[in-house]
DNA sequence: TTTATAGTCTACTATTATAGTAAACATACT
DNA sequence: AGTATGTTTACTATAATAGTAGACTATAAA
């Protein structure tokens, strides 16, 4: 689980597109805005929506007034489902990837030490990406922006 | 947090040194041995060992009978400490990194929701590598090797 | 004191991933 | 017809990964 650029662009730009559809109902982002938004080149990000869309996850319109929009409710769209579509598996090590099983060599499979703490690994990360929906991160990202108006901008919790 | 092959044969050989350490007080294990056992290409492995090395986690003894072994028991050597050695920081991404935070673009950090749920996924990350030791891996392998003795068919205990 | 053994160090290479850029093309609205 | 928008293909530069090769140095036993 490492998110590269592509995957964290492509991460911040559904959470964008998440937070717009809350507001209007079917609002049509034009790339050019997200990237200006989000500080992301806009041809890459022009590629990435690309990726984002062959995966279902995303659908836009072309011409005039078109753009992109989540090709569905914010609440059925998880952080997992993105991340594995731009930067693949979310397990550390390929032996205890569900989606990209590949053994890694090692002697004896069932006795690795590695690869059972990696299996941890793996599974605390799926318990929280699998399980957070873009609806919930816009959420939190509404509360963090009201509640704190105008404190400490290290501290997060107040 | 993605294990390469550096990070994966470099884990794997501390582990083994581990549960040798375990058996004789100090045996000097070799690195074709290592390679042997762990099925590591052994020039990689130098180069590996090497870099455990000059951070301090094994030591080493040249010539006839010479070889590697844990600088410290294995109960004080962590598998964050062996991960961050090998690949780096444990966070998804720099701006959630303790050991190598930068920041990563997007507009207000405060508020950014990506950073919100990575910053999750690094602290599960680190409970669990910060609070596992060699000691603990080579016992849990020991686990494993004696309460299924024959229900592995590939298990080479027998 | 020679010799075999074992780690050390410096270079080099091939492949893949990352992070883009450029330009022609297709579609749809006015 | 013209313009704004997304689509597709092709290209590039840089860095990381996964090694390999070979000379060098230190140790201990014969």
């Amino acid at each position: 689980m490492r998110l590269s650029k592509r995957g964290e662009y492509g991460m911040r730009a559904m959470i964008l597109l998440a937070n717009q559809k809350a507001e209007s109902d079917i609002h049509f982002m034009q790339i050019k805005e997200i990237a200006q938004r989000e500080q992301i080149p806009s041809k890459f990000l022009e590629q990435i929506l690309l990726t984002l869309k062959n995966a279902g996850l995303v659908n836009s319109k072309m011409g005039v007034n078109g753009g992109y929009y989540l090709s569905k409710p914010a609440n059925e769209i998880t952080l997992g489902q993105v991340f594995r579509v731009l930067d693949g598996p979310l397990a550390p090590i390929r032996c205890v990837s569900q989606m990209a099983y590949e053994p890694c060599g090692c002697p004896d499979e069932e006795s690795c030490g590695l690869r059972l703490v990696m299996l941890d690994v793996r599974n605390a990360i799926s318990d929280i990406l699998d399980n957070t929906n873009l609806e919930q991160v816009a959420q939190r990202v509404e509360n963090v922006r009201n509640k704190q108006p105008s404190l400490n901008p290290l501290n997060s919790d107040f």
